[in-house]
RNA sequence: GGGCGGUUAGCUCAGUUGGUUAGAGCGCAUGCUUGACAUGCAUGAGGUCAGAGGUUCAAGUCCUCUACCGCCCA
């Protein structure tokens, strides 16, 4: 007897939503995301897991990328922790100062306020109230989703702990001579009035124009403007001709030779310039002859240093031409631009203009373009760091998936340049060094900075704290360290570093990794962390980055909503490799969701089909291995295959290859067939009650298989379902510190035998509804099997009555007894089983069709052993091929010799 | 200009160290209210694995070249 079919309170369907947040709540209660938490069943022995989360901006809303991050890196959490190791999950939150400042500077400008009108401390105020308010959003969304995060470690880029980092790590670098400051041509975006690093530059290739403008040359006796004598420079940027120090040709030009030492005057700033020599010069581009600007075009710069020209900034801040412009004078660059080609034109001085093909760089955020400047700034001296961060790679102490990636990065680590921490801008860790009047640079780790100067001891009310502040990319640098306390020796910095796996995207390996690497490496001494597993971008359906402009963004909340957070991290997880951006769209985010509804119906009937000889809530125990039946066995053995698999999938951190295996198992085996076999055993009242109690106690332990298996992906319909599952003595009341799994022994026997018998049934629902018989009719079918399958045949003769809807099934002595009464009836072959389906009345038309097919069938079957008999039939196939593979090849010539025999002998039947 | 990746069913993607008959989901077709599930079940159709050449007994898989798409660096 059985009970009722429904589980014991399970809804028909899975609604996420009715168990989310409770789950949540239960998962917090438990204090058990903690690595030392009060839930934790940590083994205190075993190596820590440990990934710092990559702290998204404060400022935004996660988006789908993010979303699938948290979700890969929950994954690898819960498993870790599922492993009993103890792991730590830490989350923290990004002040991004320069995309902060955006979207405040909208923000207040909305309200009708500005930067400058509000003042650094209003503004900051502003600030920190606002990031008050979104920073809910964010820790929200994560909880939403399912991130098991260890929120009393939250930390935040702009906490006094990361400032103290910060400090720290900048003192002991100036102090080694890594961060120096220095004037030299930096990258500038006028429309975010700060400097940028290299990296925030994005080359453009654009379509601008090569103007040729005529410059008059002095009389080398008066020095006077000299009307007839004059040389042609090509240029993009005209404006800059302001800032002209020299014209350049190159040495060997006999075009220009004569001219070389000559002198040139400026248009406008009446600036008298020499016409000099060098080797960068490219004689094919424009005239052949170029201006010099050295406070403004990076080639020119070094070509001014070579040559001891004067730097003259003709732009401020803003982008506007300073009082070096002459006329100009605080015009905006464009404006300028247009009224020098205008002037110029005038003077009959604008020779050509072309369209020209060039590269432009481009701030990353504003998208300015950006303006070559002269500023004094503090660099770190990346080149040893780097070195160090190679080392790392190289000797493997730090492993990049996908590995192709090592070589991108062993290019840029190679090529590096020092690094520009300095940006203008407020909201941000201000850069700790103090200048005296006299110049003196003092630079402190003190929160309050120094109390006197260092070199000429003047007291710090006389000193001068830097305006600048950091980079964001050098806080986030010391993330995975500052997180744990550093400079402090914390136990925590002592136990958790360096960390294990650091989950990022790849578009970030430079801005970030490679920071944390060297800085982690020249810091603590060792590398942050074991593994960068990089992830690809989320894309809409048709390829495209998802973005707020393009208005195809998916907002997580709502997938979440519709779907549930275990569907969308399925669906996220499903396409994840390293490396390999995927498309998202609600088709798989629908199959994800149906997938989660299948377990929680399979689950439902296991829960539902309990024996009544057993009580309810007894204690689950192992299935009594004598009473299992070949579907038992196989079932276990399958299992075992899917723990094997979901361990190799997690190894090479294949997470896609994981919902596959989980897919496929769960769905295709347990829920398609051993659900279906059971049903057979668990309802047989003339079975011994001890058998039906084996047969459950198999699903039971399946079942809670798969929801170990499956918890890291789909934490929440897991832990919902292991709720309501018999516990074993030992296991926790919650499914995010059970044990993983280890894997049931493979049992060959059982996986051939039970296989054959699984193609049988396919076979035979293949030819009945080929030949369109009646699906609901009973139908008889005689069956010849091998002698070797007659024991599990036996066996699972009322599962296979049932599944191919055979009755009465009549086992046949042999083949030959099969054949001779092979008239009538739908002639059926699965490997070595022979069947034949005998319609209840006479159907020429089915008949007829089932000829079709067997035709069909045998042409190709022909066609496949022809191809079979070639390869046997070449000598050096047979020599030299390993010999399992030739034998495999004889077996399957065999198997289709005998096949092509038997449906020959039915269709002359 | 240099480097990397991709090209497999109508669409999105798997395909382990080369070895039987290249798989899945979605879509499509046909049928099914089967005592867990119509968010379901059954069955089926659909592929010269971008192209050319090579290595090998054997190539979707290794090598070379070409085409197209995408990304990164300069």
């Amino acid at each position: 007897m059985t009970q009722g079919h429904a589980g014991p309170g399970l809804a028909k369907a899975y609604r996420p939503g009715d168990v989310e947040a409770a789950i949540y709540e239960r998962w917090l209660a438990a204090d058990v995301f903690a690595p030392d938490g009060g839930g934790s069943r940590a083994d205190a022995s075993k190596p820590p897991f440990v990934l710092i989360q990559p702290p998204p901006n404060v400022t935004g809303s996660l988006h789908l990328g993010h979303a699938q991050r948290s979700a890969v890196e929950d994954l690898m959490t819960r498993h870790a922790r599922m492993q009993g190791r103890p792991a730590l999950f830490l989350p923290g939150l990004d002040h991004a100062s320069i995309a902060a400042q955006f979207v405040l500077d909208r923000i207040i400008a909305a309200e009708g306020e500005t930067r400058a009108s509000l003042g650094r401390e209003r503004y900051l105020e502003r600030m920190w109230r606002f990031i008050d308010e979104t920073k809910l959003v964010i820790l929200g969304q994560q909880r939403r989703l399912g991130a098991s995060l260890d929120w009393g470690r939250l930390r935040f880029t702009m906490d006094e702990v990361s400032a103290r980092a910060v400090r720290e790590a900048f003192a002991r670098l100036y102090g080694e001579g890594l961060a120096y400051r220095h004037e030299t041509l930096i990258n500038w975006c006028p429309g975010c009035r700060t400097s940028l690093s290299d990296l925030e530059v994005e080359a453009t290739p654009e379509t601008g124009t090569l103007w040729t403008v005529r410059y008059h040359m002095l009389d080398a006796a008066t020095g006077a403007p000299d009307p007839a004598a004059t040389i042609s420079v090509a240029t993009t940027r005209p404006e800059t001709i302001l800032g002209d120090t020299a014209v350049a040709v190159h040495p060997d030009d006999p075009r220009y030779a004569a001219l070389i030492g000559r002198r040139v005057r400026i248009p406008f700033v009446e600036r008298d310039v020499p016409i000099i020599a060098d080797a960068v010069v490219d004689r094919a581009f424009g005239t052949g002859a170029v201006k010099i600007t050295p406070a403004h075009d990076h080639d020119d710069y070094a070509t001014g240093q070579r040559h001891g020209l004067p730097f003259v900034d003709v732009m401020d801040d803003a982008g506007n031409i300073t009082g070096a412009g002459g006329p100009y004078t605080g015009l905006e660059r464009y404006a300028a631009r247009q009224r020098i080609l205008a002037d110029l034109d005038a003077a009959g001085d604008l020779v050509a203009s072309t369209p020209h093909e060039m590269i432009l760089g481009r701030c990353q955020r504003s998208h300015d373009a950006v303006e070559p400047r002269l500023k004094t700034q503090w660099f770190v001296r990346t080149a040893p760091l780097a070195a160090e961060a190679l080392a790392a790679t190289r000797g493997r102490r730090t492993v990049i998936l996908p590995e192709r990636f090592e070589k991108v990065w062993e290019h840029w680590l190679t090529e590096i340049r020092d690094w520009n921490v300095s940006r203008q801008l407020w909201w941000g860790h201000r850069i700790p060094a103090w200048y005296c009047p006299d110049g003196h640079i003092t630079v402190s780790a003190e929160v309050g900075g120094p109390s006197t100067c260092g070199t000429c001891g003047r007291p710090a009310s006389e000193l001068i704290q830097d305006p600048d502040i950091f980079d964001t990319w050098f806080s986030s640098g010391l993330w995975p360290f500052s997180t744990l306390g550093w400079p402090e020796a914390t136990p925590d910095l002592a136990r958790f570093y360096p960390g294990t796996v650091m989950e990022t995207a790849y578009d970030i390996i430079f801005f970030w990794v490679a920071r944390m690497m060297m800085l982690g490496i020249h810091l603590l001494g060792d590398a942050p962390f074991e593994v960068v597993y990089l992830s690809g971008l989320v894309r809409d359906p048709y390829g495209q980055k998802m973005s707020k402009t393009t208005g195809n963004v998916v907002d997580p909340l709502e997938a979440i909503d519709e779907s549930g957070a275990d569907a969308l991290r399925f669906a996220l997880i499903h396409g994840a490799a390293p490396g390999n951006d995927q498309k998202f769209s609600a088709e798989k985010l629908e199959n994800a969701r149906n997938f989660a509804n299948k377990l929680w119906n399979a689950a439902r009937f296991v829960l539902g089909a309990r024996p009544s000889t057993i009580p309810p809530g007894a204690p689950r125990v192992a299935p009594d291995g004598a009473r299992l039946g070949p579907a038992e066995r196989w079932l276990r053995s399958r299992v075992g295959a899917a723990v094997v698999g979901a361990d190799g999938a997690l190894a090479e951190f294949s997470f896609g290859e994981l919902t596959h295996v989980l897919y496929d198992s769960i769905w295709g085996e347990f829920c398609d067939w051993a659900l279906e076999l059971a049903k057979v055993r668990l309802t047989d009242d003339a079975l011994p009650a001890a058998d039906r109690e084996a047969t459950w106690w198999t699903l039971v332990e399946a079942l809670d298989t798969y929801l170990r298996l499956l918890h890291p992906v789909m934490p929440f319909v897991t832990e919902a379902l292991w709720a309501e599952m018999p516990r074993a003595a030992g296991d926790p009341d919650l499914l995010i510190v059970a044990d993983w799994p280890a894997a049931p022994p493979a049992d060959a026997e059982a996986e051939s035998e039970v296989g054959a018998l699984l193609e049988l049934v396919r076979a035979l629902r293949n030819a009945r509804s080929e030949a369109k018989l009646d699906p609901s009719a009973w139908l008889a079918v005689e069956i010849a099997i091998p002698p070797g399958l007659g024991p599990t045949f036996d066996a699972l003769a009322p599962a296979i009555e049932r599944l191919a809807h055979a009755r009465p099934l009549t086992r046949v002595p042999d083949i030959g007894a099969l054949r001779s009464g092979a008239t009538g009836g739908l002639a059926v072959l699965a490997g070595p089983i022979e069947a034949l389906i005998r319609p209840a009345a006479p159907d020429g038309e089915a008949a007829a069709r089932d000829r079709a097919r067997q035709e069909r069938e045998l042409a190709g079957t022909e066609t496949q052993l022809e191809g079979a008999r070639a390869r046997l039939a070449d000598e050096r196939f047979v020599a030299q091929a390993p010999p399992a593979v030739v034998e495999r090849a004889r077996a399957r010539a065999a198997e289709l010799e005998e096949r092509v025999t038997a449906l020959r002998a039915s269709l002359a039947g």
